[in-house]
DNA sequence: AATGGAGTATTTTTT
DNA sequence: ATACTCCATT
C-alpha cells in the first residue's frame, strides 16, 4: 500500500471511490466470511484458495463487481483471464446479473488465448507477422511438421511428426524460442528437434500464421523486447483476476506476471488438488510458489462446500490425502449426510455399462431432497474417451438419451474443415497450408505430381501456393485435365480475393451496379425487340435474330445480373452470402450433392449449419478466428440427457448423481501418465480421481470391471489403487445383482487382506479366473503386493516375480525371452517383435498363455 | 489417379 | 476392434 504506485492509482480513482462509497454492495451480504474477505481484499495480490464447490466463481464475480462498483476500475481496466471459454462465458453471465446490466464494456474478460490474439494483432509486426494472421489448429501443425521433417531426411515413421509437435509445444509452454532451447534437450527429437524448430517458426512466419502455443509465446517476447508497448498495458490493466491459476504454464506465468509488476493488483484464484493439467505443460509450482513471487500476499482459503454431502467430501479427502506438496485445505459442509459413496465391481466392461444404465433408468424419478432426478442430473465421468463407446452402445440399444460432452468436435469434421480452409485462402491467401487442403478438393485431377509442380513454381518465385498455381496456369506447367480446372480454381480465387479486399468499397459496389443497370436496361430493350418481331424469322438471314437468340441472350445478361446482385451484397457486407457463393464455385457443396455414401447428407447438412452459425459473426475472418479459439458446440437440442464426458471435461461441473466407471490399475490410474512421469503422473491421476469424486452433489458410485478389452484383446483388470484409498465408513460396497452372483462358486482366495477390494471381491462375481489369476499372481510380485509403496511407480529395488532368461508371452508380440528386468518393466527379446520393453503385467509365463 | 487391401498403431486429457 | 496409412492394382 505504500508504493508509489498503489497510491497513483487510488488517486486516479478516488473521486469517483468516494462519490460511489455509499453505494450499496448487496451482493457482498451473500457472501461467507471467507468468501468475503477474498472480495474485499481489493488492492495488492491476492492469493485464492477456493476447493471444489466452494463458491469459487461466485467469490471471484463478486470481485469484479465490488471493483466496479467502488470505482477502482473501469471495467476496460480490468483483466480478467480464465482458462476455457465455458469460464469466460459464465463469468460474464454472472457479473451481468449481478450488475444488473450487460458486460458489453468488459473487452478483457477471456481466455489466455482469446485475450493474446486481440493484442497480438495489434502488434503482429513487432515479431515479423501481419496482423490478419491464421491460427493453425493442430492438424495444420502437424501437417507442416511433417513437411519440415521429410525436407530435411528425417524418417517419419520412427519419429512421428506428433512427437516433435508435442516437444516443440513444450517449449513454447515453457516460453523458450529457438535460441533459448536449454542444452538439455538438444537431444530432442533425435538431435534435430531445436533445428526443426527454428524452421518450423520461420515456416509460421512465411505463412503468416501462428500456432497456440505462439499466442502466448509471441507477447511474451513482445513484453520482454518492447518496454513501451508492455508499459502501456500494465498501465492500463489496473486489476488483473486469474481463473484456475493451477492449471497455467510457464509463458502464462510470465505474462502475468510481467502485465502485473506495475499495480501488483492481481488475484490468482485456483486449487492445488485440482491441477490436471500437467501434461500441456501447467506448472503447479506456479499456485505453489505464489506468496514467494509476490511478497506481502494475502491467502484466503475457501473451504466451506456447498456442493456435495459429508460422505462424498470424505471420499474426496480421503483419496487427495495421498498426495504429497500440498498447500493444504480440508472441505467442510453443513449438508446433510445423504448416501454413502457407493462402489462396486463388474465382470467386464459391457456389464459395468449395463449395469449403470439400469441404475440411472432406476434413479430417474427417483427422489433424493424430494425433488426427483432427469437425466440431466446425471453424468458418467470416465478417464479416457475410448471408454465412452461401451456407454454409448448400450444406451443406444437401450434407448436412453445421452449426450457426449466434448467429443468430435463440430469444427473437426472433415466438411467443415475443408470449407472453412476455403475460406482461409480468401482471408489470408499466405496460408497454403489451407490451399493444399482444398486444391484437389473437390476431385480436379490435380496429383501429387500437379501438386509438386505448383510448389515447385511458387517455391522458384518466392509467392504463396496461390499465386504460384496461377502462374503454373499460365506457363502451362500443368498437363491433362488438371490444367483446365486449376486454371478455373485459380480465376475463381483471384475472383474471391477481389471481392474479401474491395468489402465496404463504395467505388467497385457502385460500378457493379452500374453494370447491373446497363444489364436491366438492355434486357428491356430486347424484351421490345422480341416482342415487336416476328415470331418466326428467316433463319438464312444471317442480319436478323430469332427470337431464340434473343431469349439466350436475355437469359445470359440476366444470370450476368444476377451474379452481380450477389456481388453487391457480398461487398456491402453479406459474409453470409460470400461463403456460399465460395462453397457453391468451387463446387464443394455440388461434391457432397453428387456423393452417394450415407455420410453425405449429413455432411451437407453441417455445411448448412456452418453458413448458419456465421450469421453471428462480423466477416469471415471473425468466425474464422472464433472456430479457431473456441472451438465448442453446446448444442443442446431439447431433452434431459446422462452426460457422458471425460474427467477432464467434467472440471467445473456438477451433478446430483455422478458415475465414475473404470477405476482399474492401468486405467485409472493412467499406465502411460505413470510410466511418463512416475509419482508426479501418479499424483496428478489422483487429483483427477479427487475432482471427479467431487463432481457429484448426492450420489457418487464408482466402479471397476474385472476384464476389459484393450485393443481388442481382452485383458484382466486390478481394481485400482484409488479404490483402496477410499474410506470404509463413508462407502457401501454393492453387490451386483442376476447372473453372475456367486456364479464362480468358490470364494475369494483365503488370506486375502480384508481391503475393500478384496470385499468387493467377496461381494460379486469377481471370483473369475482371470481376475483370480491376477490375485494370486499379485501376491508372488512384489512389484504391486505391497500396497504402501505402491505409489512409487517405477521401483527399480522390486524383485521382479520374472527371471532372465524367462520364456513369456505377450498379447501383441507374441513368444520371447527375458533379457532384462528393471523394477516393474521388463526388456524381452521377442521372436517376431525384436527387443522392446515392456510392463510386466502385459505379459505372462509361456506356459501360462491362455488358449 | 482412384480404389481397395494389407499392415500398422491406437487409448489420455485440450486452449 | 477400429481407424488410419501405405502400397499395389486398375
Amino acid at each position: 500500500m505504500s508504493s508509489y504506485d498503489d497510491f497513483d492509482a487510488f488517486e486516479a480513482s478516488s473521486l469517483s471511490a468516494r462519490a460511489m462509497a455509499a453505494r450499496p454492495a448487496p451482493y457482498l451480504d451473500e457472501l461467507n466470511p471467507a468468501q468475503r474477505e477474498a472480495v474485499e481484499a481489493l488492492d495488492g495480490p491476492v492469493l485464492m484458495l477456493a476447493g471444489a464447490g466452494t463458491g469459487k466463481t461466485k467469490a471471484l464475480t463478486a470481485r469484479v463487481v465490488h471493483l466496479l462498483n467502488t470505482g477502482r476500475a473501469r471495467p476496460n481496466e480490468i483483466l480478467s483471464v480464465t482458462f476455457t471459454n465455458k469460464a469466460a462465458r459464465e463469468m460474464k453471465n454472472r457479473i451481468s446479473r449481478m450488475l444488473g446490466q450487460t458486460v458489453e464494456g468488459m473487452p478483457w474478460l477471456g481466455t489466455f488465448h482469446s485475450i493474446c490474439v486481440k493484442l497480438l494483432r495489434r502488434h503482429a509486426e513487432l515479431v515479423g507477422l501481419k496482423s490478419n494472421f491464421t491460427i493453425l489448429d493442430t492438424d495444420d501443425q502437424i501437417r507442416l511438421l511433417k513437411q519440415l521433417i521429410q525436407a530435411a531426411g528425417i524418417d517419419d515413421k520412427r519419429w512421428p511428426a506428433r512427437q516433435l509437435a508435442n516437444i516443440i509445444d513444450g517449449w513454447k509452454n515453457r516460453a523458450l524460442t529457438p535460441d533459448k532451447i536449454p542444452s538439455a534437450d538438444a537431444g530432442a527429437y533425435n538431435y534435430a528437434g531445436p533445428k526443426l524448430y527454428a524452421q518450423y517458426q520461420e515456416r509460421l512466419r512465411e505463412l503468416n500464421a501462428v500456432d497456440f502455443g505462439d499466442l502466448l509465446l509471441h507477447m511474451v517476447v513482445i513484453f520482454q523486447t518492447h518496454e513501451d508497448v508492455l508499459e502501456q498495458y500494465q498501465r492500463w490493466f489496473r486489476y488483473i483476476l486469474v481463473d484456475e491459476y493451477q492449471d497455467t504454464n510457464v509463458a502464462q506465468y510470465m505474462w502475468l506476471r510481467l502485465l502485473a509488476q506495475k499495480h501488483r493488483n492481481i488475484c490468482c484464484v485456483g486449487d492445488d488438488d485440482q491441477s490436471i493439467y500437467g501434461w500441456r505443460g501447467a506448472e503447479v509450482g506456479n499456485i505453489l510458489r505464489f506468496e514467494k513471487d509476490f511478497e506481502g500476499a494475502h491467502v484466503v482459503r475457501l473451504e466451506q462446500n456447498y456442493r456435495s454431502t459429508p460422505h462424498i467430501l470424505a471420499a474426496a479427502s480421503s483419496v487427495i490425502r495421498g498426495n504429497t506438496n500440498r498447500l493444504g485445505k480440508e472441505l467442510w459442509t453443513e449438508a446433510e449426510d445423504g448416501e454413502k459413496v457407493r462402489l462396486i465391481g463388474h465382470w467386464d466392461g459391457e456389464e459395468e455399462a449395463r449395469w449403470i444404465g439400469e441404475e440411472i433408468e432406476a434413479q430417474q424419478g427417483g427422489t433424493r431432497g424430494g425433488r426427483p432426478y432427469s437425466l440431466d442430473d446425471m453424468a458418467i465421468l470416465v478417464r479416457a474417451s475410448h471408454q465412452m463407446r461401451a456407454f454409448e452402445d448400450r444406451f443406444l440399444t437401450i434407448g436412453l438419451p445421452y449426450r457426449v460432452i466434448g467429443g468430435p468436435r463440430f469444427y473437426e469434421r472433415m466438411e467443415i474443415r475443408d470449407a472453412m480452409a476455403y475460406f482461409r485462402c480468401v482471408v489470408s491467401p499466405d496460408d497454403d497450408l489451407a490451399f493444399e487442403r482444398i486444391v484437389n478438393t473437390p476431385k480436379r485431377g490435380l496429383g501429387d505430381k500437379a501438386q509438386q509442380t505448383i510448389q515447385r513454381i511458387a517455391r522458384e518465385n518466392g509467392v504463396s501456393l496461390v499465386n504460384g498455381a496461377a502462374m503454373a496456369v499460365e506457363q502451362g506447367a500443368i498437363k491433362g485435365k488438371g490444367a483446365k480446372a486449376l486454371g478455373e480454381l485459380t480465376t475463381r480465387a483471384s475472383s474471391w480475393r477481389f471481392l474479401q479486399v474491395n468489402v465496404g468499397n463504395q467505388v467497385v459496389i457502385d460500378e457493379f451496379k452500374a453494370e447491373s443497370a446497363d444489364h436491366s436496361a438492355k434486357i428491356l430493350r430486347l424484351m421490345e425487340q422480341f416482342a415487336s418481331e416476328d415470331a418466326v424469322i428467316d433463319d438464312e438471314n444471317l442480319g436478323t435474330r430469332s427470337n431464340e437468340d434473343i431469349q439466350y441472350e436475355i437469359d445470359q445478361l440476366k444470370s450476368r445480373i444476377q451474379v452481380l446482385e450477389v456481388y453487391i451484397e457480398i461487398l456491402e457486407g453479406n459474409h453470409v452470402r460470400f461463403a456460399e457463393l465460395i462453397l457453391d464455385e468451387s463446387g464443394y457443396t455440388e461434391m457432397w450433392q453428387n456423393d452417394k455414401t450415407p455420410e453425405a447428407p449429413g455432411r451437407l447438412e453441417n455445411l448448412k449449419e456452418l453458413v448458419k452459425a456465421l450469421e453471428s459473426f462480423e466477416n469471415l475472418q471473425g468466425f474464422l478466428e472464433h472456430v479457431s479459439l473456441v472451438m465448442d458446440n453446446e448444442s443442446d437440442d431439447g431433452g434431459a440427457k446422462v452426460s457422458i464426458m471425460t474427467l477432464h471435461a467434467a472440471k467445473g461441473l456438477e451433478f446430483p448423481v455422478v458415475f465414475l466407471p473404470g477405476w482399474e490399475d492401468g486405467l485409472f490410474p493412467s499406465q502411460r501418465s505413470m510410466d511418463e512421469s512416475g509419482v508426479k503422473g501418479l499424483e496428478e491421476e489422483r487429483r483427477l480421481a479427487y475432482v471427479g469424486i467431487t463432481r457429484a452433489e448426492e450420489l457418487c458410485t464408482i466402479s471397476f470391471a474385472g476384464n476389459r478389452r484393450v485393443f481388442g484383446q481382452w485383458q484382466s483388470q486390478m481394481p485400482s489403487r484409488f479404490v483402496d484409498e477410499l474410506p470404509e465408513d463413508h462407502v457401501d460396497i454393492l453387490t451386483p445383482p442376476g447372473l453372475y452372483g456367486g456364479g464362480y462358486g468358490a470364494a475369494a482366495p483365503t488370506g486375502m487382506k480384508s481391503n475393500l477390494e478384496t470385499r468387493v471381491a467377496e461381494a460379486n462375481v469377481y471370483n473369475s479366473p482371470g481376475w483370480r489369476r491376477l490375485q494370486e499372481r499379485q501376491s508372488d510380485r512384489p512389484v504391486s503386493q505391497p500396497r504402501e509403496s505402491r505409489n512409487t511407480v517405477i521401483d527399480l529395488t522390486a524383485v521382479s516375480a520374472y527371471t532372465t532368461g524367462e520364456r513369456v508371452f505377450h498379447n501383441k508380440f507374441g513368444y520371447g525371452e527375458i533379457i532384462g528386468i528393471e523394477g516393474d518393466k521388463l526388456e524381452i527379446d521377442f521372436e517376431k517383435a525384436g527387443t522392446k520393453k515392456v510392463v510386466s503385467r502385459f505379459i505372462c509365463a509361456a506356459d501360462d498363455v491362455p488358449f
